[in-house]
DNA sequence: TAAAAATCGTGTAATATTGACACAATTAAA
DNA sequence: TTTAATTGTGTCAATATTACACGATTTTTA
């Protein structure tokens, strides 16, 4: 006997778009279906809802289940309800956009599933709405690093102000002023230099600096003006 | 015969935020319920998906329902998914943020469904996580308001900057330099001097402008730079 | 009728930030 | 030991920001 006869009841599906940065270009990890529907083609990590899960722990299951990480950034980004999305039968899919440093994950998992990172630009076209989803993690990925230090998320924990760079101007596939970008990000207080330096280098070796956690959270908002805006008009 | 069998299939509300400015304060449209459950307790604008509807168009229904509005700002900003957040039976809530000039809604709709404008510091309990989503929601206005000029939907179609100013002092609950706000604001080329004056002031007429919708939409992206930062750290 | 009170519009000067650019230092390879 | 690549730091002019002052307009009130 149901409290609400006149509601209709569809699936949810979690979906989860995963960047990670290598060094040069921001990377998806996608995975090829070996399943029906849309067998063979390229897709989103996805997976149903279960019984008993909240959507974020949905999503942390999918993203465990492919990548063997945990504790890895993840946040809601919108939820794709078009009545014809899925052609199997009405679903509507909550999307979650995670972040994880390129190096970590488990390569096994990844084969599994028939999993590989892709640049941006190697993306091939993708089933259903994935590639709309694509299109607003990018969006959204470039909200939040303009107002916060989340670019973090995706380096390793210690890290040289030339990576950092290269990550911001990946995200914004735009050049920086080398010079400029150092004094920028230094001013913020935000890096604390560890003393060591970056050893893979062929040339002189950059200092590798960590995030300041306490004042990462205490200037979670203070972190407005990030971007140059070279004559806006 | 389903082919995804072992999915679960559950309901699918649609809440709605609804933002107006009253000229002095941000203000929520908030219910009474007459209904069960938690029948006479406030609560966001809702309802449930219907079987053929996209989600965008069931929050437009819904609203239009409560306010004879159409073609107001609506933006989708979260997912609420947490296993008990209803009672009666397992729901996820799409939720959706609109902005509505606060003067231009159907009060016969409003009276129907017990509906109430109340500043945010009025604001009663909300039943189920209803709470959350309101927070989520003014989180999300002061993200975008800093980087959009999106404020100007809840003004009328003629404002004066200092109407407009008010209404950034409202957003984030701060004190702006009345000087500065008009010269930085004037600055961005997006208002229209209209010609006219406020007439309904007791003291020095303000000039009302206009916003220009074509500059609007080429500088969506170039709002940055809004809120003053005095002494960062 | 004029002064008072409130609010609007614009200007200015000190300071801070930004963008453009130059040069010295470090490191591995040639 | 030169060369090539890259890092760290500094300078300066242009621009933006902040703090603050004054005159103008309009209704109310003395």
């Amino acid at each position: 006997m149901k409290r609400y006869p006149d509601a209709i009841r569809i699936l949810v599906a979690i979906d989860c778009i995963i960047m990670g940065f290598d060094g040069t270009a921001i990377k998806l990890l996608l995975i090829k279906r070996n399943f029906e529907p849309e067998k063979g083609n390229w897709s989103l990590m996805g997976g149903f809802l279960h019984q008993n899960e909240d959507l974020e722990a949905g999503a942390e299951r999918i993203l465990f289940d492919l990548t063997g990480l945990n504790n890895i950034f993840v946040e809601h980004i919108t939820t794709a309800g078009k009545i014809d999305r899925d052609p199997v039968e009405r679903t509507i899919s909550v999307v979650f956009f995670a972040l994880i440093n390129i190096n970590n994950q488990d390569q096994e998992a990844l084969n599994a599933h028939n999993a590989q990172w892709l640049s941006l630009e190697e993306k091939p076209e993708l089933i259903f709405d994935h590639d709309e989803m694509v299109t607003k993690a990018i969006e959204y990925l470039r909200y939040k690093a303009a107002l916060h230090p989340l670019g973090f998320e995706l380096l390793p924990e210690k890290f040289t102000i030339p990576q950092l760079q290269k990550l911001y101007e990946a995200i914004y596939d735009m050049n920086l002023d080398r010079r400029n970008f150092s004094r920028k990000i230094l001013s913020t207080g935000l890096l604390v230099d560890t003393g060591e330096k970056y050893e893979q280098s062929a040339t002189k070796k950059a200092t590798l600096y960590q995030l300041n956690q306490d004042r990462y959270k205490d200037k979670f908002f203070a972190f407005w003006h990030f971007m140059p805006h070279p004559g806006i008009d």
